[in-house]
RNA sequence: CGGGGAGUAGCGCAGUCUGGUAGCGCACUACACUGGGGGUGUAGGGGUCGCAGGUUCAAAUCCUGUCUCUCCGACCA
């Protein structure tokens, strides 16, 4: 993508509402701009970020055998009023009347929709178990939203739902997707701690947090120094037992500053460490709470009838661009990890006026393209101080600078956005090491 | 929802107290110079001062109402 062609519209001063990091960066780099409070449009550098992260949210479910469908934004408000929600949510649940003068309501959440899906079909516990998830836009009217879409009201999430015939079976999907937060999370560039979690509105006795670690992150959390040797990356075999995993990262001391007691804390002071999280993935086993009174039963093998033993499963998608950039920034402007970046290199041509560096800058753009690298160049004709200012702020993980200086020594210079660490090297090279 | 703050050009702000031709920096347009870390100069364009009433010869400025945004607290992926 050529920079003069696209909309990208940075900003050099930080916005005055935006308080922390990844929101002042976010608007700064030209990701998002907002509609209302803790509503907002996402450019199309920022939507190919989210879009990246879904993506690897989505293979992880998929490799873990959910499967994905897609349910509406606006629900019918009679299902929750059949498992009992409708009061119970209060003005969080935005509530809309259509013309007909029926009771909308803006999913805040979809265990209702979904559990009534699967009841009108499933009939038999054959065609159990099931995990369905889809990655949807829900709304949840947040009585002061803030942090840009780390706690904005309109948000992107994965919600999976398992179902299951024994609770036995139940823990099992619960272990595949907990398996699978390490890996996504992982994959994202992150490192997440699991924390036994308060079950809510949604309900529940088995239920994790996962903690991403961030400097700037919103709560306290304090942890076992052991987590450190753990290895999220987990090769899972089809039908394998995951809970010996799943205990090796349960069995150690983590908690927020709210639970955390530092005089009875069981870990020594010396294996404990302190940092500051932000939750972006939540998961819950909750067996009948919604199966039972929204009457979604299957018939067992010895043709008793039972409802289905069911855990819901979510992860901000949205949330996890601010997370991530809260993890991954520095005083010039964001570090995005290679695995969300909205490209893997920038191309600077800082001298757009003299003809043989363009026609270096072109090929090496037409050659990286060929390669299958996803590169914005830069070639308007800014200054070089204000490109690399630029591409800092934006973070692309590889800056390719091209000027005449260089090339009349026959190099081009290849900087590590995270690193800083700059080489210089021939053009051709350049592109083998960035195609490798 | 309780308590603060703020709405003036795309962004950041001054002007409001004490009413009298709407300003500054950045950004934008044109030209020239410059050219490896947000460079320089010249000349430009852009605002019914959030909205609605009211007071006045005259309102960004005073009064009333209203909407929005934002910060702190309780609540949350």
């Amino acid at each position: 993508m050529r920079l003069s062609r696209y909309f990208l519209p940075t900003l050099k001063e930080n916005p005055a509402e935006a308080q922390i990091a990844s929101h002042r960066l976010m608007l700064r780099a030209g990701m998002i701009r907002q509609g209302a409070a803790g509503i907002y449009s996402w450019l199309p550098m920022g939507l190919k970020v989210l879009k990246n992260i879904e993506q690897i949210v989505r293979e992880e479910q998929d490799a873990a055998g959910a499967q994905e469908l897609l349910m509406p934004t606006i629900q019918s408000a009679d299902l929750w009023v059949e498992s009992g929600r409708y009061d119970d949510y209060g003005k969080e649940m935005l509530r809309i009347e259509d013309r007909h003068g029926r009771q909308m309501l803006y999913g805040p959440t979809n265990e209702e929709l979904i559990t009534d899906i699967f009841r009108k079909e499933v009939r038999s516990y054959r065609d159990l178990p099931k995990n369905l998830y889809h990655i949807q836009w829900k709304f949840r009217d947040e009585i002061r939203p803030r942090f840009g879409v780390m706690r904005g009201r309109e948000f992107l999430m994965k919600d999976a739902y398992s179902f299951d015939l024994t609770a036995e079976a139940g823990k099992a999907s619960y272990n595949a997707m907990f398996v699978a937060y390490l890996r996504t999370f992982a994959r994202l560039g992150l490192k997440a701690i699991p924390m036994r979690a308060d079950t809510g509105p949604i309900g529940g006795d088995l239920s994790h947090e996962f903690i991403v670690l961030a400097d700037t992150g919103e709560s306290e959390v304090f942890f076992d120094k052991a987590f450190d040797a753990l290895d999220p990356m987990i090769e899972v075999d089809e039908g394998a037992d995951l809970q010996p995993i799943v205990d090796a990262w349960t069995s150690h001391y983590a908690a927020t500053d709210e639970i955390h007691d530092a005089e009875n804390c069981p870990v020594d002071s010396a294996e404990l460490i302190t940092g500051r999280g932000i939750e972006v993935g939540h998961i819950f086993f909750f067996g009948d709470k919604y199966s039972k009174p929204m009457n979604a039963v299957v018939q067992g093998p010895e043709g008793e009838t039972t409802p289905v033993q069911m855990g819901s499963y979510g992860v901000g998608v949205s949330r996890l661009v601010g997370a991530i950039i809260e993890a991954c920034h520095d005083e010039n402007g964001i570090v995005w990890p290679e695995s969300v970046a909205p490209f893997k290199v920038g191309l600077l041509n800082l001298r757009t006026k003299d003809d043989e560096c363009t026609a270096a800058c072109d090929k090496m753009y037409a050659d990286l393209k060929a390669a299958g690298i996803d590169v914005l160049y830069d070639d308007t004709n800014d200054g070089a101080g204000a490109k690399f200012a630029n591409m800092d702020l934006i973070g692309l993980p590889w800056q390719l600078a091209v000027g005449p200086r260089g090339l009349k020594n026959g190099v081009v210079e290849l900087k590590n956005r995270k690193t800083g660490e700059r080489v210089e090297l021939a053009p051709e090279e350049a592109v083998a090491k960035l195609s490798a």
